[in-house]
DNA sequence: ACAAATTTAGACAGGCTTGTCCAATTCGTC
DNA sequence: GACGAATTGGACAAGCCTGTCTAAATTTGT
């Protein structure tokens, strides 16, 4: 309803600009209403093309799907390393790199379309595509994980951190900067970045009241067990 | 298909059974395959009713999703509400008993058969009835936050732990104890009893190791920042 | 055991969706 | 400008699903 606007007003676009608004379309429709709930109708009009176009590209509904989750845990995990690639392995001010660091990752990889997207279509429709769920489990979080995990390890080895295990350690700094969007992503919203700055600075002040070293010790501790 | 076996014994059940066992099934249903995928001759027969009893019962299919989404909310809520109730506001050891509170939760309300059916039904249908989730909101998450808030000040009051805003140490005190469940939530699996107890307790370090008073102040800390 | 209420199986109309086919039109390229 | 490829819109069959209706069978209460 309130798209094909910016796709329309290019009446020629080529054969590539067409699948890719297809796919974009069909992402968009397939998380909106579920896959049997898509209409392929639906997802042809929302891309500007006819249905006979879809069919062309795609061969079918089952298809069309593939090529949906592919391509957006393909962005997904492109975003994700790009990311973690920013993670700041010499600090200047822990705190403050690492609450900019949760931002970029909030931003860039967990609140952004794809990020949402992806995670929705993985709750709800994951257990009916094993297949597909299991090359996302390898390529994504796995795989993020240990990144993480690697660079909260030399920070440790650094000594600005102290952690047992960086794998652990590395679940659970996700796990705090996101604690208060939970149900902002349950509903599949979008937080303000606001609401993420919030989350972040909260999480990475617990997260550093637990695991930074006497050197770094948070305000929280020193106030409370001085000298 | 691997339903059907204690219903079906009882060949003669009573009205108000057959409404359960219909409620029941269509739970399962709906969130195996979704509001739009879901098949009424599906759930009757995995209700062991006939189809013509399902629409006696409910109507049509938005009532019967309705009747779902109205029974998990409540049986949810109680299951929250009467596990809180097991909060250990006077604890022997803090660290074990907030343990066993966390694995509690998790059993009792989050990784049960409601609590994933429940969740997994938000995220796939909460954008398409505002309605049903408002009211899930107010009850849910809102409520029971501010009521482990309140039990975490009680134990801040008491000297057990130091904590500035509880409403935030609470949302981290759940998203910890859940760190390591992610993956198994988003794929609506079921964690093991082991797998539970491993992010309760690394949670439950964490969450000690931030939020601990002086008193309380765990292992790892006074490991690294002896005397 | 009898009467009322409930359940059942099946048929059925109406609507919607997928996927195919085709003739007419438009596009990209030479 | 002309040719081949891609696109379009619409018609179409086949299948599935919802929701209704019916007559027969079953269950429940008394």
């Amino acid at each position: 309803m309130k798209l094909g606007v910016s796709p329309d007003t290019f009446p020629p676009r080529s054969h590539e600009a067409k699948r890719i608004s297809v796919v974009d379309a069909a992402t968009s429709v397939f998380c909106r209403e579920g896959y049997a709930g898509a209409n392929i109708d639906l997802i042809a009009a929302e891309a500007g093309v006819s249905r006979q176009t879809v069919y062309n590209h795609h061969g079918d509904k089952e298809k069309l799907f593939m090529a949906v989750v592919r391509d957006l845990t393909e962005r997904c995990n492109a975003g994700i390393f790009a990311t973690i690639a920013t993670f700041p392995d010499q600090p200047i001010d822990l705190e403050a790199d690492l609450i900019a660091f949760a931002v970029r990752m909030n931003r860039n990889c967990i609140c952004n379309r794809d990020g949402r997207f992806l995670r929705k279509l993985i709750q709800a429709e994951g257990e009916r595509y094993p297949e597909l769920f299991a090359e996302w489990r390898e390529q994504g979080p796995g795989r993020t994980w240990s990144a993480l995990a690697a660079r909260f390890a030399r920070l440790a080895y650094a000594g600005h951190l102290s952690i047992d295990d960086p794998d652990v350690a590395a679940r659970q700094f996700l796990a705090l900067v996101n604690a208060e969007l939970q149900i902002t992503f349950m509903l599949g919203g979008m937080p303000t970045e606001e609401e993420v700055l919030r989350s972040a600075t909260n999480g990475v002040r617990t997260f550093l009241a637990a695991f930074g070293s006497y050197k770094t010790t948070s305000v929280r501790q020193a106030a409370l067990a001085p000298a």
